[in-house]
DNA sequence: AATACAATGATATTCACTTTCAAGCCATCA
DNA sequence: TGATGGCTTGAAAGTGAATATCATTGTATT
């Protein structure tokens, strides 16, 4: 077991006793599958890979834990336009997204240069900024030699 | 009549009758109002304003014609994570948004400092990039002051 | 063990988007 | 101009993901 993952664990189930929340077989192995998982994922892939293990946990359960997650902090909700509602790991390294706008392929990656600006211009405005999302289109490398 | 706009219509003209598409009464109406506000917009909005003066014309005409535009290349969709689809015209200066956290209000401003990166991103990772959206999320000054 | 109440999961509902289809309109050709 | 073919329209129906419902089950506390 991962250290940071347990920490993980330990902040949910602080986060869960203070709201008068309980700890459930369910939303246990959900977090670990979401902890699983070194990159965004959305309900239905969490909910078919426990499916496969776990026959007893319902589309319900996986969606309630995810936005239980959200607000216990310990997860971000991400949307890359495609009508799914992704989510990932939160106090991570912030993650920026390349998304092919020929095969549909998301890429994720780290950059840290474009974010400083932005947030010093959004203070300027009287803004708190709380989370930063940077997208970028286009076509990715295996669909540039594809055509050519 | 603003000459940009003027040009604007040409393009799209020129696009319909390259695709063999048809020049309509409702496509005109349309893209007047689309172009007619200086900022994002979305399928209801415009099918509101354009139903309280001209009761023809259908919410499936204003969606399809969105997509039509976004297709010329004079419209650019924008996904914002509150479920709906957001539509701007393209080609204009790149737009920033600021999304509040609290009240939901999302404020745009224009930023350039940010289109120097994309050349240098795109060599790094292999990928053409053909648009960057940079989304902000945060507590906005009015919310910030109504909380103290 | 009993109690109170939160959680679960199958199902139903919502909401925006998208498609369908019969009727109407536009561009072209004689 | 008038007819023809096919694109367009708009009301209505369909789709899919997200969300709500509700009876049943599970959890934590007394």
């Amino acid at each position: 077991m991962n250290q940071t993952k347990q920490k993980v664990k330990e902040q949910f189930h602080l986060f869960l006793s203070k709201k008068g929340l309980k700890a459930t077989l369910q939303r246990s192995l959900i977090l670990d599958a979401f902890l699983g998982l070194d990159r965004s994922t959305h309900i239905d892939e969490l909910y078919l890979l426990l499916r496969g293990r776990h026959s007893n946990i319902g589309h319900a359960t996986v969606y309630r834990a995810l936005r239980l997650f959200a607000a216990a902090g310990i997860a971000r909700e991400v949307n890359l336009g495609d009508g799914l509602t992704r989510y990932e790991v939160a106090g991570g390294k912030r993650r920026d997204y390349l998304v092919c706008n020929d095969c549909g392929t998301v890429t994720e990656f780290e950059n840290s240069t474009i974010a400083r600006h932005q947030a010093e211009l959004a203070r300027n405005l009287g803004f708190t900024v709380q989370s930063l999302k940077i997208e970028l289109r286009g076509i990715c490398g295996n669909c540039q030699e594809r055509q050519g």
